[in-house]
DNA sequence: CTGAAAGCGCTTACAG
DNA sequence: CTGAAAGCGCTTACAG
């Protein structure tokens, strides 16, 4: 037992097995042969039976050796999901690092992607062993409560998701929903949709409560039946959510939609149908992207503010690092807001 | 001398300040007091001052421990530009973790930022204490002159930069050129023009090369003066790219644009000067994005192979890690393609 | 030219 | 209830 373990090299095997020090193996492996007069002959045995071997250091044995002549550096783990790697992972990063310059301290950045739904093989990873702290994005429910099921030795922040147990910086959704109702002008427009999915998690159904809480109060309708599930965010469901919409009499004049990926197929429905935008509909789109930035007229959008999520979760991290408090803290950020010619202001 | 740098306390720091052992500061730090049976007075005493001095623990020191029961994985430091963290770290990351998960093996992947043009601050960090292996995107030509006067005793692969000193995964340039050309129906198209930038670097002249070749070849003309030269990728110069490009007679037919950046307001300018694509115009963008996709017409475009490169640039790391070949390899690959309407085939 | 020892910071049997 | 020792894998003075 243990055999296939500890399958790699070390440097005392290779050192047994060739009749030397590990010191003198050490020396040639790292290139210091000739400075130390090593003889050739050995040098050339080392390093043929370490090609054999297919050696390999062990860097956590070389780093600890530094140790005394630099800084252990803080090592955050960030877990994020395979298939949103494309889409926010970068502005996290760009704010993370952007706040690690800021405070100028000495952290490195482990990033494991995970695949969806499958991130209970990652939980060892959270363990004081081998990070000073995680940063989680895009768990979903049962993931979550599976993280929850046991206790860690180092501050876990989740991101994105909200959570009594650990830490967590999320967006306030409710707040989002009223922003998205703010950039609608009642004076002219009286009704108000709303574009969702059927699998909706609980921040959609907060932002969507927001918004529609905060048209009433604006004296804008926003009838059941306008509410749409969709299934998926597609290109094709984009555009015939549009048509569905166009039947429901009267047709609601303003459209809060949570996904910005149905744009295209949506932009092309009414371009299709006659519809003019603002004139004859103001859009409002949750997730900014280029799209929506440059269409014509450009689109209005509500967006997440990661680079502050990722901010505020190294705040955190810091401070129980610093502090050993034991009560999660829970930030909630304001959403990113672009206001463009979609709802008809400039 | 050496006291600003190994500021952070030990655990026989602590135990010496105490007056107790190693061994106990560390068994109720790890939560194991009571277990152990230490003393709840004592217990408390070395919580409170592992706060006071903000005690962190050495990762490196722990994992080097637990040797022996795991494998010590293989470390990939990823360098990439601070400004480029959006657009392209996602794609690279996901095709590097895709090719770890295909290929089984047990990777550690660290991601560095940096800012753009001070690389040569992260020049230590390539080193086998830290990592077995560094790949790195994003240089520019004097940070690359830069690292290439030191020697490393690591494997540096670059990442879209060709290099003979150090390994390197990059696009085939000039086939991508070539690949432009071929979007374009010969038979139809007898002009082309390419739209680029002022200070453009090798890998687009390349490009541009190639594309001019396989215009001459296919019986295309792209005049020296139908060779645009743009200060910056924006809306505001898309557009006026346009208006220059319509002042040239006869005006070509078909346009190479070597940022998609651009896009938008270029579009926005042929459509308020009448020009139809593709009747009027064949267009090929370099470097996909939606804006290209969902337009109408849907663009043409040719794109950097980020996936593709990331997975070459992991086989490499292990191929050199495993057999310490000392020539440096170049993989070129093959651009990803995507034909779309505004080339005038669907 | 090479070996033996010390030590990086930490944890874990073991002894008392 | 606590201490002393051994050891994770590696490198670096030092001795010979």
């Amino acid at each position: 037992m243990g055999e296939n373990q500890s399958s790699r090299t070390h440097i005392k095997e290779m050192a047994e097995k060739l009749g030397l020090s590990a010191g003198t193996v050490s020396v040639v492996l790292n290139g210091r042969g000739d400075s130390v007069r090593i003889a050739k002959e050995t040098q050339k045995r080392i390093l043929e039976l370490a090609k054999e071997m297919n050696y390999q250091p062990n860097i956590y044995a070389r780093r600890l050796r530094k140790a005394g002549q630099e800084q252990a550096p803080i090592i955050i783990a960030v877990f994020w999901r395979k298939d949103n790697l494309n889409s926010r992972l970068g502005k996290f990063l760009a704010g993370l690092y952007e706040s690690i310059v800021k405070r100028g301290c000495n952290v490195e950045i482990m990033v494991q992607p995970y695949e969806p739904g499958e991130f209970k093989e990652h939980l060892h990873q959270i363990h004081s062993s081998r990070c000073s702290g995680a940063m989680i994005g895009g768990l979903t429910e049962e993931e979550q409560v599976c993280l929850e099921e046991q206790d860690y030795d180092i501050p876990v922040i989740l991101v994105g998701r909200n959570t009594e147990k650990f830490h967590c910086v999320l967006m306030d959704n409710y707040r989002a929903g009223e922003k998205c109702a703010s950039a609608i002008d009642s004076s002219r427009i009286k009704t108000a949709a709303v574009v969702s999915f059927h699998k909706s998690s609980r921040a959609a159904r907060l932002l969507e409560v927001g918004f529609t809480m905060a048209c009433q109060d604006k004296g804008i309708t926003v009838r059941e039946d306008w509410k749409l599930r969709l299934e998926r965010s597609t290109y094709e469901i984009g555009y015939h959510a549009v048509e569905e919409l166009m039947a429901r009499i009267p047709f609601p004049s303003a459209w809060m939609v949570l996904d910005s990926r149905l744009a295209a197929g949506m932009l092309a429905a009414c371009q299709d149908n006659g519809i003019v935008i603002p004139r004859d509909l103001n859009l409002i789109f949750f997730e900014d992207s280029e799209l929506l930035k440059y269409n014509k007229p450009s689109l209005t959008s509500v967006d997440v503010p990661v680079a502050d999520m990722a901010e505020k979760a190294l705040d955190i991290l810091l401070l129980i690092n610093e502090n050993k408090v034991d009560i999660p803290i829970k930030r909630e950020l304001l959403p990113v807001y672009h206001m463009r010619e979609s709802t008809g202001k400039l």
